[in-house]
DNA sequence: GTGGTCACG
DNA sequence: ACGTACGTGACCACT
């Protein structure tokens, strides 16, 4: 018989701290629940063992054998997040078949030391598995441990133990009666180190020997060892008793009883499909549980599909069909069966056709259609889109985590076709869920028809002119090299401006200037910290100017000119299943982030122009969200600003001030701007103090005072952030919603951030949500009036249009109007068109 | 791969 | 006692 014992808490333990938190939808950390049967799975392939039993400490003994108060005091408690996951763990190894033991008054290591002598009587092999090293002692003829360590799983037989630590493994409860063990409170004897303590073992083996040979003269150390040991005499007998993991735990002593029992796959499959564990799974070879109580409206029965190679059919005769555009070939399920289509006229003829499409990740294919001059028609469900509006938090939307996230029936036989297969029911469930979320008008009015816009504007890009970027570059580099020399000039030495940690150095311990901040791995040298020691010392500011240099010539002048493409114009992708909010985002190159905050990287703007004989428009919304927070709270007194086309900072600290809005200030004006954002960021009185400079408590009762100033704002931001409590999302103005885990979550900062996230996200989604309407408006309108006009970049509150010039005026209309009417809230939206050569001049 | 920093809304 | 505004992406240094 071979037995495989574990020590569940070790190993819980062990894979809690080694991967990364994972938690679910419903924010349940699984982390732990993972890791640990990875171990095992990996460790029970190995070793193949007869049976099993793993091995927990009892969370409220209401007796100790060891009977110290003190005892393990300082290991402090497991965090909830671990402690949620115990239980269920349980759970899924009792259904596994596998002997969960857990004695009261006895610790997961006694329990191991009881199963290691149930063995050893009875002629069984022992192995076990454990994080700790405490179990060592544990090893002789049949009992082996596997010691799982963050390098790997390492196996200690005698030989091996002998081999590492010289002396036989039970002498290691000798060990550490002498040297003490601070993780389970054993106090050993003061004074005696690791060194001392293995010497003397190795030369007297036990306690008992050592102290008799103490007795008798016969021992070799120094004076002090030698008094030491004198003093600890009995905290050293002490500390051995507690060492010493006991072997007569209440456990059934027959050892046939352990034998791995049957499994129950239904009970795991029920306990890992709710926790998303799809994975884990998988590798136990057991489908997820099918239906679950929300998806129940659609009854998913898996269909019967043929692979049938080339479609060489009549395209026009396809009326419904799910398709996949990948590496340049589609494929194609229509009425059961599977084709591919390879040839490009065919890929195109089908695209257009009438057919009603279902597919995953359409905007490659609407980017061929444009690539090619043909138009895409009737796309009508995109899965990467469906998988993005139902969670908005995940970071991957493939179909075969989808299936199993939402009950889908899976194709795992057909291999490289299992994806196409599975994507008609799978469309069927999300879409019927969305409908049930009440998101279907985010879905058909906003995101499908906004993934043309944004394949279009991919493929149109936006010109630049490299040779421009070039010589400014060069001038970049050229600055760059005269603050260097300053910089080394001050420090005294060259080193290396661009690392943290360097610089830290120089300007904190060779210089000494007052370190602030600081960030786990040194001192903080952030711009924040940088702009208080300006007057200082003067190499600060050389610094702050060497980093903006440096940023500007890699981020923008060179990464730019990196992606450039052979016409002269860049590329983005446009991204729309990426952010949590329902904001879209940008990348290689991102064309959201380009400078304009200063003057020298505003100039950047100056390298994206239009194209000859066309001309750039620009228009951005004024103060969308904050429009959006006056429009959902109903605050009167916020909308009266708005109404009254004032400035709203400026009527913000009006009402924040108690002054007529003509004698309101700069400061005043830039102190009520910071109190805005704050709002819009779900505020704090210590961020707020920091960003405008006045104490906590000033700032405090800047927020009390706006707070009590527009009451019905006040009252919005509390319910938005109830309602996220008890739903577990947030959701906007059109019903788009994100999830907030964090506001489960037992650590108070995670819950704080849960709580801004909660406030922040139906004020920026809903501005999302309007921005993306108006894209959808303009383009059509562009298309409908046939201007020879598009839209390029899209920068969360601004859009921007190439236009012929002749058509400028017109497209312009188009641009401002659209945008102004793409909703009807109790305020009006305000946007202004204005145009240029370059984005440069375009910006009003 | 992660952390620090900084560019934008 | 601690950490501290929302949402992104790119680059560099360093492990």
């Amino acid at each position: 018989m071979k037995l495989l014992a574990i020590d569940g808490n070790s190993i819980m333990n062990r894979a809690f701290y080694g991967i990364k938190m994972l938690s679910n939808k419903s924010g349940m950390y699984t982390n732990a629940i993972t890791g640990f049967m990875n171990i095992y799975l990996a460790t029970v392939k190995e070793f193949s063992p007869d049976g099993i039993a793993v091995a927990f400490d009892m969370r409220t003994p209401t007796f100790r054998h060891k009977a110290v108060d003190s005892y393990k005091a300082n290991r402090h408690g497991m965090p909830d997040e671990l402690a949620q996951q115990m239980p269920i763990i349980k759970e899924i190894l009792t259904a596994l078949g596998v002997k969960v033991l857990e004695c009261e008054g006895f610790e997961a290591d006694d329990i191991l030391g009881t199963l290691a002598k149930i063995c050893d009587d009875s002629d069984g092999e022992c192995y076990i598995l454990t994080g700790d090293r405490d179990s060592l002692q544990l090893i002789d003829d049949k009992v082996t441990v596997l010691l799982h360590t963050m390098k790997g799983t390492i196996k200690y037989n005698e030989e091996k133990f002998i081999e590492e630590y010289g002396f036989p493994p039970i002498e290691l409860i000798d060990l550490k009666a002498l040297m003490g063990d601070s993780s389970d409170n054993i106090s050993g004897v003061k004074g005696i180190g690791e060194k001392t303590a293995k010497q003397l073992i190795a030369d007297h083996h036990t306690i008992e020997q050592l102290y008799s040979d103490l007795g008798s003269g016969n021992i070799q150390a120094t004076k002090s060892v030698i008094s030491k040991l004198e003093a600890g005499k009995s905290d050293a007998e002490q500390s051995k008793w507690l060492a010493t993991i006991v072997k007569n735990a209440p456990i059934d002593n027959d050892i046939n009883s352990y034998k791995s029992g049957e499994k129950n796959p239904d009970k795991i499959s029920e306990i890992l499909t709710g926790l998303e564990c799809f994975k884990l799974l998988e590798r136990l070879e057991i489908s997820p549980a099918k239906i679950t109580e929300k998806h129940t409206s659609v009854v998913s029965e898996k269909k019967e599909y043929e692979i049938s190679g080339e479609f060489t059919g009549n395209i026009s005769e396809i009326k419904k069909a799910a398709f996949i555009f990948k590496d340049g070939i589609i494929r194609l399920l229509a009425e059961n069966k599977i084709y591919t289509i390879s040839d490009k006229n065919k890929q195109l003829e089908f695209f257009s056709s009438d057919c009603e499409k279902i597919t995953f990740g359409a905007k490659p294919a609407y980017r061929f259609c444009f690539e090619n001059g043909r138009e895409m028609k009737n796309i009508v469900s995109d899965a990467d889109i469906l998988g993005y509006i139902l969670n908005t938090n995940s970071s991957e939307y493939s179909i075969e985590k989808m299936c199993m996230e939402y009950g889908a029936p899976t194709y795992p036989e057909l291999d490289e076709n299992a994806d196409i297969a599975a994507l008609p029911m799978l469309s069927e469930i999300m879409l019927a869920e969305i409908e049930r979320q009440g998101m279907t008008k985010v879905l058909k009015e906003i995101e499908l028809p906004l993934t043309e816009v944004l394949a279009s504007m991919e493929y149109y890009g936006v010109r630049i002119d490299k040779d421009g970027i070039k010589k400014f570059g060069e001038k970049l580099i050229e600055d760059i090299s005269a603050v260097e020399k300053q910089i080394y000039f001050m420090a005294g030495h060259e080193f290396n401006i661009g690392s943290p940690k360097q610089l830290g150095t120089v300007l904190f311990e060779e210089m000494g200037l007052p370190a602030g901040k600081k960030t786990k791995t040194g001192y903080s040298t952030n711009a924040d910290v940088l702009e208080n020691l300006r007057d200082k010392h003067e190499i600060v500011d050389l610094i702050l100017q060497y980093r903006q240099l440096t940023k500007l010539n890699s981020t923008y002048v060179e990464g730019l000119i990196k992606v450039v493409s052979d016409d002269g114009r860049v590329r983005s992708l446009f991204k729309q299943t990426e952010t949590r909010t329902g904001r879209i985002s940008s990348a290689e190159p991102n064309v959201q982030n380009i400078p304009v905050r200063t003057e020298l990287g505003r100039n950047m703007r100056k390298f994206f122009t239009a194209d000859d004989g066309y001309i750039l428009l620009d228009a951005d919304y004024s103060q969308i969200e904050l429009r959006i927070l006056s429009h959902m709270s109903g605050d009167k007194n916020m909308q009266n600003g708005f109404l009254n086309g004032m400035d709203i900072h400026t009527a913000t600290a009006s009402q924040v001030f108690d002054v007529p809005a003509d004698k309101i200030t700069s400061e005043m004006r830039r102190a009520a701007k910071a109190v805005n954002f704050g709002i819009i960021y779900g505020i704090g009185a210590f961020s707020l103090s920091k960003d405008i400079g006045v104490s906590v408590a000033q700032a405090d009762r800047y927020i009390k005072n706006y707070l009590a100033r527009f009451p019905k704002v006040s009252e919005f931001m509390d319910k938005v952030v109830d309602d996220a409590k008890k739903n577990g999302y947030a959701v906007t103005m059109f019903g788009r919603r994100r999830p907030i885990p964090e506001l489960k979550n037992s650590n108070k900062n995670i819950q704080a951030f849960g709580k801004r996230a909660a406030m922040n996200a139906p004020i920026q989604g809903t501005a999302a949500d309007i921005i993306k309407i108006a894209m959808i408006k303009v383009y059509e309108r562009l298309k409908a009036e046939k201007l020879d006009a598009r839209l390029i970049l899209q920068v969360h509150d601004e859009l921007i249009i190439e236009v012929k010039e002749s058509d400028a005026e017109r497209a312009a209309a188009v641009l401002g109007e659209e945008m102004r009417n793409a909703v009807k809230l109790d305020i009006p939206l305000t946007a202004d068109v204005s145009k240029g050569k370059t984005w440069y001049d375009a910006k009003g």
